[in-house]
DNA sequence: TCAAAAGTGTTCTCTTTACACCCATGC
DNA sequence: GCATGGGTGTAAAGAGAACACTTTTGA
């Protein structure tokens, strides 16, 4: 592709690349995005979504690219939550991984192998096990759980993983699963139209049972 | 030095920098490091000090070393708090910077000239001016002060920038200083008295006013 | 009429804020 | 004895946690 170019520095210079934790629910589970890796090193090891930063981006717009490229779901804000810059932490040369997280709907995602990718899967995080992953991604994927679960009481970030309208109980169990605990009802409620991330819609789910309100996100909220 | 070794790559790679606001209190006075550039772009302006990522540390030992490289400092943990990556932040060349803020005494400080700086001083961030600063400084600065009033609620690095023991009210003016507000002195020793930042000392500070117990920082504490 | 989920208020506790006086010393 | 900062408690308001029953629908 790029031909034999290469570039030089007088020094030193370490690549740079983004990784992103991207959060779903698969069957009211909390899931990871994985891909398995293509090439050594790890070749076979599953691994975060990620990529080396461009000329031309900030790192950013490199991780929404890099979110786009692997789900094919545009207009995400991932939110940066990390620096990993261990110089050994990739053998092949040194890199230092910037990390972002985000939330999305497992339905808006076309899973896709990408350029250096044999298979991408949701990978429930209950049930990762421990050295499963690639590099240092496992460090990096329980830092991002810790700054999810706190962008979560200040941000609708956990509405992301659901539909476009849903009910309050959606988001709730979107949340408890995001936080690993279970929430009282009427709390919840209280402390949410306290808020304003929530706008009623016109529509009503119906079911064996009382119809439901649906929300949608407010226009005017703190993105992620 | 390095003589005419250069370093190439079949990509692009940015610098990697790290930039480090320092606070301290100078007669009461928030202020933070800075130094005076002696080399083109900004030559004359006043920027953060920081300089390049070696290849053999992480960005965390990087902004420790440049810590002491510019005032003499040793065992610094500086706390990271942002990435400023802008593909045209820097004129000469993509830098991409690791930020980080310490608080520390003005009187371990000696102020240095590092190798390409003319001056340093310490600058009171109340008259500090827009468009004082080279690159994109000043908005490190001002978010460094969100992330220092966040940590100061967390953690006693507010002590950091008084001498080795102090009284409560020195710690209470430090921590007004970097908040930039007053505190309620009964509030303020009691929700002291619930952390375990502190431990009394043997000394008091005598005065024309009755003796104040000194302590020092617990050594079981939260680093920053 | 039953099963299933929706929706709704009050009490208690804990945290945060506001506020004023006496104490020990040096001069 | 007076100026200076040190040290202390209590009440009110707000935030967070605990807790149970009635409503509406579909089957």
């Amino acid at each position: 592709m790029a031909g034999k170019k290469s570039y030089c520095y007088d020094y030193p210079h370490p690549a740079v690349a983004t990784d992103v934790v991207v959060f779903t629910l698969v069957n009211e589970q909390l899931c990871i995005l994985l891909i398995q890796r293509g090439e050594d090193p790890f070749k076979g090891s599953w691994a975060l979504p990620g990529g080396f930063l461009r000329e031309d981006e900030t790192v950013e717009a490199a991780a929404a690219r890099e979110l786009e490229e692997e789900t094919g779901v545009t207009e995400c804000r991932p939110l940066q939550f990390g620096i990993y810059s261990k110089p050994d932490r990739d053998p092949r040369q040194r890199v230092i991984s910037v990390a972002f997280l985000d939330c999305l709907r497992a339905s808006d995602v076309s899973l896709r192998a990408g350029t250096d990718a044999t298979a991408a899967k949701w990978q429930p995080l209950e049930s990762l096990q421990r050295h499963e992953l690639a590099f240092d991604h496992e460090t990096i994927v329980s830092d991002a759980l810790v700054a999810a679960r706190k962008a979560c009481r200040e941000t609708p970030i956990a509405a992301k993983m659901l539909p476009e309208i849903f009910r309050i109980s959606d988001f709730q169990s979107a949340t408890e699963a995001l936080l690993g605990t279970s929430i009282d009802k009427r709390n919840f409620r209280r402390q949410l139209d306290e808020k304003n991330w929530l706008e009623k819609t016109e529509s009503e789910a119906r079911g064996t049972h009382r119809p439901a309100q649906l929300y949608r996100l407010s226009r005017s909220v703190p993105e992620t």
